[in-house]
DNA sequence: ACCTGAACACCGTTCAAGT
DNA sequence: ACCTGAACACCGTTCAAGT
């Protein structure tokens, strides 16, 4: 199998999603490919731009965004985006660090997180105040996950509701009123 | 200078405040105390246990709870909690990754973090409730900060309002009505 | 009781040299 | 153009042995 960036970063979704981040090492990586480390660096910059097309490739996906025709209520469509984001985002360890390098350097634009801040904007925030409500969300979003898939990782049994949806309830309705 | 749990932590949080978290390694600790790695694992359990106390010791500080009989509402008390969270943990670097791993152990108790929940359920909220709301509050404060300790990384020019305050505003008054 | 010395099993990144 | 081999400068944790 030629080794390019493509297979590289779909390996590196593979280890993250099997064992986690504290796995995806570029030296696991690169035995997982069957090639010396060094060889990974022709194809990515670096770990921290590896890290980013990872989540890029998680989120990226049709199947997280949102037909806002479909709801008769931006409000509602909001919510729909901030579950399936907290949904997708659960079952994958350790994906919230992921997602924060990857915001953090901005150099990928991640379509669910935007389609947040339009659909703020549609619900009548300013631009303004639609980027500040899209940073409460997804502050909410990926510190759940987080907090939960910690609880995982200690086994304490999660109950089916963990609080994550009461409260983005609360925090979508004092964002447009 | 005697090699105690007490100097241990003291000297993690002076490399944290000064370097940052990726310097706060255990050997850069051992080196800064004039002693052998092996040492410290005589006063500390591992690397956690002492992110733990570290988080302890920024956090249970006087200075950062507030007097609920100083405001005339809750949500003011609320609001004030959170912007002396945010601001305490603003200048030190990487502060949302050490409190993140010392919620997780839940080892250690957080005075501003429990009275947080407190406010909640003397807002009315239920126990219940409350706990939910303190994680969205968490969650914001915590993501804040991160999201702005990136960009100062990334040397873009901070503006003075960020964000955080009008964000926070809106959950609050969506939390308790 | 407390610490040293040394090992074990790892990291990310770089780069001359090969093909 | 793409990859190997090998190095550089690190990690956290453990543990026999010393005092």
């Amino acid at each position: 199998m030629a080794l390019t960036q493509l297979t590289v970063v779909d390996t590196a979704v593979d280890i993250l999603q099997q064992f986690g981040l504290a796995d995806l090492s570029m030296r696991r990586l690169a035995k997982e490919l069957d090639v010396q480390v060094g060889a990974l660096y022709w194809h990515v910059k670096n770990k921290q731009e590896l890290l980013a097309q990872v989540a890029a490739k998680l989120l990226n996906t049709p199947q997280l965004s949102v037909k806002a025709e479909e709801f008769n209520a931006p409000a509602d469509a909001i919510l729909q985006l901030a579950r399936n984001l907290y949904l997708a985002l659960l079952p994958i360890q350790d994906s919230p660090e992921v997602i924060e390098v990857a915001t953090a350097m901005q150099a990928t634009e991640l379509a669910p997180v935007l389609q947040l801040r339009e659909l703020l904007e549609a619900a009548g925030l300013s631009s303004e105040n639609a980027r500040h409500g899209q940073q409460l969300l997804l502050n909410h979003i990926l510190g759940s996950v987080a907090f939960r898939q910690n609880l995982v990782q200690l086994d304490v049994d999660s109950p089916i509701s963990d609080g994550f949806d009461w409260a983005l309830q609360r925090a979508v309705a004092g964002l447009v009123n």
